[in-house]
DNA sequence: TGGCTCATGTAATCTGTTACATGATTCT
DNA sequence: AGAATCATGTAACAGATTACATGAGCCA
């Protein structure tokens, strides 16, 4: 087979474009705004940095999937970006698509599963780090779910709250995870 | 400031290394085997391709965090590597390191966030394949609860435990989610 | 006046996947 | 005989982070 008859036919997935629309779909935003909504409403579940950000909301401009409007507010130069009909069929295409792979990564758990080497102690100081950090964010999630069942108007609301139920639902999980692993290693000795 | 005088540090993490150095403490391992044990054993918080192990294991090697062994089993040509002493204190060095980020993405709450936007029944579909797979896979992980928890001797199989116990944990929570997931969408109307 | 937040962006490079390539052995 | 599994590997590329760079407005 000649070399460029090769057929070279990588995924391109690019879930960063989905998120951008996604948001969108709900209000137009800077990409400043989107990196906070991603930190604070996403966060359990997602996570995206301004370097990808920026680059990917000039790609989708030149797609014409989003509109760009630059203003100024309270003497601050912004980019409003805005969602346009074309970004919409684009992000319904995706969403009725199957989802492919949740990636999950738990850095803690491969810390865990090779615990043996470095014993019980170290061991249990990730699980209370994990712990901790988990204590800390909970709160805001629960603040989150009742507050979005009270919002009966909008089905948006609806959407978000499911995942914010899907964040609670876990987070209480792995705080009782913590209490078990904890008395798994009362049976262990140190090294 | 001069180009040259520019100082590039950005973390240097690969953790497929810290994955691979692992499960070679437990025992000594191919390429292959190495994928087989994270497909089964670590699936519920890790994955991996050949892509990054072959490559990553050669590395290694050059470095002198492991050692190879060519020999030929039933017919078969293999590789097997074996961690070095100096291999093992790279990896209890990373171990005792606190954790620096659990990565999630989760594909299924992106597209049910946004969900609205193509209405009700699609995004039941999605929370109906969210929850096949995972019951498919949870017997699995109970089964391997269960082995592990009648073999007191090996403090390993302690620690590869409470990494199983997470996942039982985890799934459970999950399927839970599904149930309550659908009862909030009972309220709403399709798109 | 100094530090924080708002706001946008780029260059380097990291880390990994996907698709391709190859060939032997074992099972049915 | 053919399919599946065992076994190793590479080239191309995807997709993202990190660190750097810049500058204005707000607050104490």
């Amino acid at each position: 087979m000649a070399l460029e008859e090769r057929r070279v036919t990588v995924a391109n997935e690019k879930k960063i474009d989905q998120v951008i629309l996604g948001l969108l779909s709900h209000e137009s935003l800077t990409g400043y705004e989107m990196k906070k909504r991603i930190d604070t409403m996403l966060k359990y579940f997602w996570s995206a940095s301004y370097g990808s950000i920026y680059p990917a909301l000039n790609i989708l401009e030149k797609e014409g999937l989003v509109s760009k409007c630059e203003t100024k507010e309270n003497g601050r130069d912004k980019i409003i970006y805005t969602i346009t009909d074309e970004g919409k069929i684009h992000l319904k295409e995706w969403l009725e698509l199957p989802v492919v792979k949740d990636e999950l990564r738990y850095e803690t758990m491969l810390k865990l599963f090779f615990g043996c080497e470095v014993g019980k102690n170290i061991t249990l100081t990730h699980i209370q780090n994990f712990e901790d950090k988990i204590k800390s964010e909970l709160p805001y999630l629960q603040g989150a779910v009742n507050t979005l069942s009270h919002l009966q108007e909008e089905d948006t609301h609806k959407y978000y709250m499911l995942t914010a139920m899907f964040g609670e639902k876990v987070y209480k999980a792995y705080l009782e995870w913590c209490e078990e692993a904890r008395k798994v290693l009362d049976g262990v000795e140190n090294e």
